[in-house]
Order: C-alpha cells, then sequence, then structure tokens
DNA sequence: CAGTGGTCTAGACCACTGA
DNA sequence: CAGTGGTCTAGACCACTGA
C-alpha cells in the first residue's frame, strides 16, 4: 500500500471526523489558510481536499462565512443493475434467453412514448424470456429504436439477450427506471409457469445516448426468485 | 448564467464528444501538453479537467500510455429514496404515521442480525402504518438500535415517522436496502386494507453511521400505490 | 529511457458576501 | 470593506511504464 498523498490526507482526516459524528452538520471547517498552517502545505493542495469533500457532499464551501459541514440532504443511493447474463452465472446457474416474436412497425399513434423512441424511423418490437436454468426468470418486452440503431435489425439475438446486445453497440449514458410490484395476469403466469397473481417485480426503463432514445423495456421479474439490491448509502448525494 | 470557468470548459468539451459517441470507447485522449497549447492554459487547469472525466468514469488515465475514453462498466444508477412525509405531501395527499406497537426487548438468540444491530443494548422494536390521506401506504416494521440511539427510547413518534426522526438524529452514512416483490398476508391485507394476495413492493434497508449499526426496517408498499423511481443512469460507475 | 500523469509550490487576481 | 473560496499560472520533482 502506498503512502497517501497529502491532499488525500487532509480528506480522509475530515472524512472521518464526519462520518464519525465528531464533527456534527453545521460545525465549522477551518478556513484555506489556517489548514495551509495544520498540514504545512500550499492552498492549492487544500483547495483540492476541500473540493473533493464538497462534491462528495460532506461538506458546504461558502464565500466569506467559511465551510461547515453540510446537513444530509436527498437519501439517494447506488442501485445495481446487474446484467442479467452475468447475474445469473454468478448465481451458479446457466442463462438463456428465448426469443418470443420479433417484429418491425411504426409507432402506435396516440402513444407520444412510442412516438418519440421512434423518432423518424421504425421501432423494432421484441418479446422474449429470460431463463435461470430451466426455470423462467424474467419476461421481457422490448422497443428499440431503429433510427438509433440500424443495426440492430440483424442482429443474432440468439447469442446475447437484447439489452447485452444494445450495451456493447450503443452504451447508454442515461437511463431512468421505474420500480413496482403488480400481480401477473393469466397469460404472463403461463410463460413465466408461476400461479396467476404472483407478485412480479416490474422494472421499466428507458435509456438515452446523449438525448437520443435508444430503448424501453419492461421487464417481468418471479418475485420469489428475483431481488434487486442497492450497495451504498451516500450521505449528500451531489448528483451531476 | 455565468460564463464557464475554463477547466468546466475543457471537461464539458469531451463531455460532450464522449457522451455523443464522436469519441468512442478506446479513442485516445490529447496528453496534457497538448491539451496546454490546444486551450492556452497551464497543465493544472488541463490537470482539473481530466482529472473530473476520470473520477466521472469517463475516461482512464494510464501513464506513458496516455489517456482513452472509457468503456462503460456496472450499471448502476441513483435510486432515489423518499422521505416518505415529503414524497406524499409532494402529491398533494396529507401524510399521518399511525404507531401500531412500541416495545424495549433484547435481540433474539439465533438471529445474528438482531444480535449484531442490539450491540451490547436493547433493541426499540416499532410497527407502524404510513398513510396517504385516508389510505394506507405502507406497513412498517422497524428494529432501532438503542446502544447507538438511547435518545430515542424517548422520542415522540406521534409527530414524525421513526425513519424522519432517526434521519434528524443520526444521519446515516452507509445503507444497504433489498427490493422485491410479494404477495401480502391475510393479516397484512386487512392492516393496509386490500386483497390478501395482492401484490407489495418490499423495501428492506439497514442503516449504518461510520460502522455502527443504526437501524433496519421491512416496509411493505401497497403495490398499485407507490413505485421507486431511479434517476439517472451514470456512464461509468465510480463508487467510492 | 523518455513520455506520461500525479502531486505540489508560491504566488496572483477575482467575485462574492456577510460584518 | 475585509475575508473567503474559485480559479489560474509557471514552474518543479517524482513514480510509473511501455517503447
Amino acid at each position: 500500500m502506498t503512502a497517501l498523498a497529502l491532499h488525500e490526507r487532509i480528506r480522509t482526516d475530515f472524512e472521518g471526523r464526519i462520518l464519525s459524528g465528531a464533527l456534527q452538520p453545521g460545525a465549522r471547517i477551518p478556513v484555506e489558510h489556517e489548514l495551509m498552517q495544520l498540514y504545512g502545505c500550499s492552498r492549492m493542495t487544500v483547495s483540492k481536499a476541500l473540493s473533493a469533500l464538497s462534491s462528495a457532499g460532506l461538506i458546504e464551501r461558502n464565500k466569506r462565512a467559511g465551510s461547515v459541514v453540510a446537513r444530509p440532504k436527498v437519501h439517494s443511493m447506488i442501485l445495481d443493475v446487474p446484467d442479467l447474463p452475468v447475474e445469473v452465472a454468478a448465481r451458479g446457474q446457466a442463462y438463456r434467453f428465448q426469443l418470443l416474436s420479433r417484429k418491425v412497425r411504426p409507432p402506435v399513434r396516440g402513444r407520444p412514448d412510442e412516438i418519440a423512441l421512434a423518432g423518424a424511423g421504425q421501432l423494432l418490437e421484441l418479446r422474449g424470456l429470460h431463463f435461470a436454468d430451466t426455470l423462467p426468470l424474467a419476461l421481457e418486452d422490448r422497443l428499440v429504436s431503429l433510427a438509433a440503431v440500424p443495426q440492430m435489425g440483424d442482429a443474432d439475438l440468439a447469442v446475447d439477450p437484447p439489452g447485452s446486445w444494445l450495451l456493447r453497440a450503443v452504451p447508454w449514458t442515461e437511463a431512468e427506471t421505474k420500480i413496482a410490484a403488480v400481480n401477473c395476469d393469466a397469460k404472463t403466469a403461463r410463460l413465466l409457469q408461476i400461479t396467476p397473481g404472483a407478485a412480479c417485480l416490474s422494472v421499466d426503463r428507458s435509456t438515452w445516448r446523449a438525448h437520443e432514445r435508444i430503448t424501453s423495456v419492461r421487464q417481468l421479474f418471479v418475485g420469489i426468485a428475483y431481488d434487486l439490491v442497492a450497495r451504498i448509502g451516500h450521505y449528500g448525494g451531489s448528483v451531476p
């Protein structure tokens, strides 16, 4: 292990005191000139450490008034959105994707979301099942903008599921996800081989690549077989 | 709107080119000395811009080999974990918390999670209902470590629900959340005034304050009344 | 070994803002 | 108006690492 850089030492010093509660929200952080003397370093080094604390949401910097420990704000946390093949393999099960249907069609009039997704082109509509070993794990209904991803028209989805294929071809940069619990209907229950009415985790996601819509998908996970896990809670959530 | 600082202009220049796909993963970023000439600035300024891109996961910096556009990695996204009173109010409904039961007890032997939470002390066990207007929104079962939060023994939970109270008293710094879909049982259905078997969103959360366990809670949300929304997808997910 | 990024210095000018 | 943080310069030394 290498020695910490000086700016990292200053940062971790204050991180420790804030996270342990020794420095309570509202407590004053020494001004930059005091820290320069304390650590015997230049102002740039102090500034780098404080900027990092500020962008991590741990302190708030104010001109003239100095810096103080921030009050925690939004509860935001990092949610892992796993690649299904990877996740299933990590559980020691065999992953398989079965394509149920595939067609190219124009957006439906009166569905502004489909029209926005299609742009000037057509939509690729895909439906398929994700399996873990021999049991269905999720039913996926997906629309892809062929204007944004023309090469998907020829993609071989026997190898990769559409999500993995798209990630490699056109990595998304923004996404919006809605997570809900629903009772599955009779038709879905047959496909997923579960009891009608069983609870399913519904994950709706739309993805963009720099303001261009790429795809929107709904995945219905078998409730008893699947959980989403959020890893880490951020303190102050300074999301760009 | 103020003019961008020079280091922000350099950063946003490359951000735009990377997110638009003009610079593909693997593409080379000019070395710092080239950027100094391009933008007519000092090396510190260039370095600040590239460091920001690197910590955002957009580029990877390598000694001798220079910097390249990063390949997208983990799908991680920021999930908002709302404060229920705030969220309900934002929907224009009246929020109310009804405490159903409250008792102090030792951890159950054979439940390592309870023993770890209790530490050297007792546990405060709370059960209550969150209402939006007159309809139940969620059933909450919570355990609080009285060793970590002794003052909670005297808290007035008629005003604030336990989650909001705890956030103000001992802001958490780390959390682990599991999200699942479950069919609710008969007793829960009565409390939530829904049909037995209706799908509920189960949110399990344990929170820490700098390695000390604070509380663990399970909230069961009425499926048809509640969604979780994740806001933004990060490109490369550089989580500390 | 030569080029790269990581770190740091000792200054400077400035905008902002609370006393 | 005086103190604060934001930004920037023109240098420097260093560790690392691929040619």
